[in-house]
DNA sequence: TATGAATGAGAATTCATTCAT
DNA sequence: TATGAATGAATTCTCATTCAT
């Protein structure tokens, strides 16, 4: 990488972090370019060169920012700790934000203009975080700790499910105590459901 | 109510009914009052003179649309079926649609003038949805359903955290034969985990 | 006048009353006729069924208002004390609110629209303000405090000026002692100039 | 300056000019952002940009318009005529506008939100147009004039009163050669009062 | 007559985006 | 390439006024 590349290189990554940052607080509608223009030290005008279109610059923004996090989901996956502690992990880390990014607001909300890059999300979604999950269920099943009955799909869909709402219980106005007081409650809950273990097997 | 009354009565209805739908299909910063003026067949400055402001459109359309679904939800929780099936119900119920509307986008995103109608949201939840909730799993506790150990509140989460996700799903583009699918499946999940029931049992 | 008339003259007064105090405090065109109604106590409509327009509204107030004042100002003139004090007194009173109303941003400001209301003002002013100014000069000339060769004209013009800035003067920020201290030293101007009178005189 | 800035001033100069304009013509209240873009040629996000709220122009206009009236008024100060032809000829450049703009409708009337920029203005009228006034009363007293037993605030206060209303005074319907004929016989009610010079004295 | 309700026209302001340099 | 400037279209909201009872 020459000196060009390397100084729009930092460019873009000041874009990524400024839009990133605003994303989260406000929501994708309520930030304007100029404010992410300002915050990332370039011009308007600058951000339509590299990305065309605000949500263009959502979409590229938030692929940036999930491949870094899947790059440390997996290096969990990877790692010497027993499944259920695994799973708390990436929890706990996929939680911080992702959801409000990609889930909520905006892929649903953002409205026509956004299908075209929405597309791409959905391709991202389909060709990385996909075969992560799937590698994640089957060594859940391979350790005795995902039913083996269990579709894929329904795994992953109840593994979503949790990832999502962690994010809210997080985001939402709960003490750090609180948070942890439940989080053991609620993985128990992951694996044993409402019913609960049977005692004896504990 | 005299002619007035029942006029005025009328016209709010048709607004709340455009809002509600449109709100749905956007969302609240992708819908203009005067998008949901014309779908009501009223002129925008009639909105402001029931409601003020978009916000507060927002926020008054939302508890209308909740106490309807609350009393629907009270005649689940009443009847006669077993607690699973109510269970099911009242998911598909309240999946249907509130959580777009009440907990992502709108109480998240609003941003700062929110705050004042959202705070009406929140005093709502607590003296009417809360209770219901609680009702909810002490029967549950009573018929063996759920675990006596579980706290209230890590229950409450938990069932909240199964209807957003399962609104979620509903809400995204599969079919309807994929949701029976998997709806029963994730009963079964709701109920017992990933781990699955011990087998004898069934 | 019977008990129909009486009312409707309540009404009027009502509307009077709250039409003044609100121009007075926030200029013609920041007040609406719903706020004027709001502080009447009756329906905007109603204002409308009086008035016709918020323009006729305003004229027709302030024609009575004026009236009222007028008739002080008759009895000041016809009283025993001095002219110099008769002149201070009438400035006072004038002063305290007419011109906020009647000369600046009314008149001057209100644009096309008050034309044909300004009229009325207009006619008003000639018909029985002016007539009360030549007294005033007369008698000052007659009493030896006005010159006897400076015309009607250039004489209530002066008066008019003293007049218009005190009432600027009065409603700025200064405190009450401040004026005190400072109007005698005013009316002293207003007969001697900036010259000042020739001491041996006094 | 730059072509950027060069342009760009230009800009601001047409904005300035047409906002001046109409402000005079039919007040703060009755010109919209819009019509004052029009007339200046430009759009009226441009005058956001610039200026930030229509008050702020207002304020900014005014400021600029005023430095350059000062300018002048510094001028005839410093020219070789007498005293007496300084007040007048001051008086009657001053007369032209300012005022319309300045005390009445404007800083009394805007209402709330001009408080901000007011401020603007009330510092700029201290720091700026008081100085000014000093010196003129100063040289008054200096070339007997003005009676020195006089203080330096009644005097500015009558000056003020003077110059407003003679605007008032010019901005009415009166014909050219009526103003004319007046205008000397006030310069001597200025300096002599209602009482009139001794005649021996002429 | 008096009123509650409704409205159309227009206000200030914002913002994604493009142009000229 | 990067940028300062400019913009058109839209948005929320206000208000004098009229309508239907």
């Amino acid at each position: 990488m020459n000196g060009y590349e390397r100084r729009k290189q930092k460019k873009i990554d000041q874009i990524y972090s400024a839009s990133l940052s605003l994303f989260l607080k406000h929501g994708f509608q309520k930030v304007s370019v100029q404010e992410i223009a300002k915050k990332a030290k370039v011009c308007p005008a600058t951000i339509y060169n590299y990305f065309g279109t605000k949500e263009k610059l959502y979409a590229d923004m938030l692929i940036d920012w999930m491949d870094k996090r899947l790059e440390q989901c997996e290096k969990i996956l990877a790692s010497e700790i027993d499944f259920p502690e695994k799973t708390k992990q990436i929890m706990l880390l996929e939680a911080k934000s992702v959801n409000v990014l990609f889930d909520d607001a905006a892929v649903k909300h953002l409205g026509v203009e956004m299908d075209e890059w929405g597309n791409q999300l959905q391709q991202y979604s389909e060709e990385k975080v996909m075969p992560f999950y799937m590698k994640y269920i089957a060594l859940g099943k391979q350790e005795g700790f995902i039913n083996k009955e269990m579709t894929e799909e329904t795994s992953m869909l109840y593994f979503t499910m949790y990832k999502n709402e962690l994010e809210r219980y997080l985001s939402s106005e709960v003490t750090r105590e609180q948070v942890d007081a439940h989080i053991d409650q609620l993985i128990e809950l992951f694996f044993f459901g409402l019913v609960g273990r049977i005692k004896p097997i504990k």
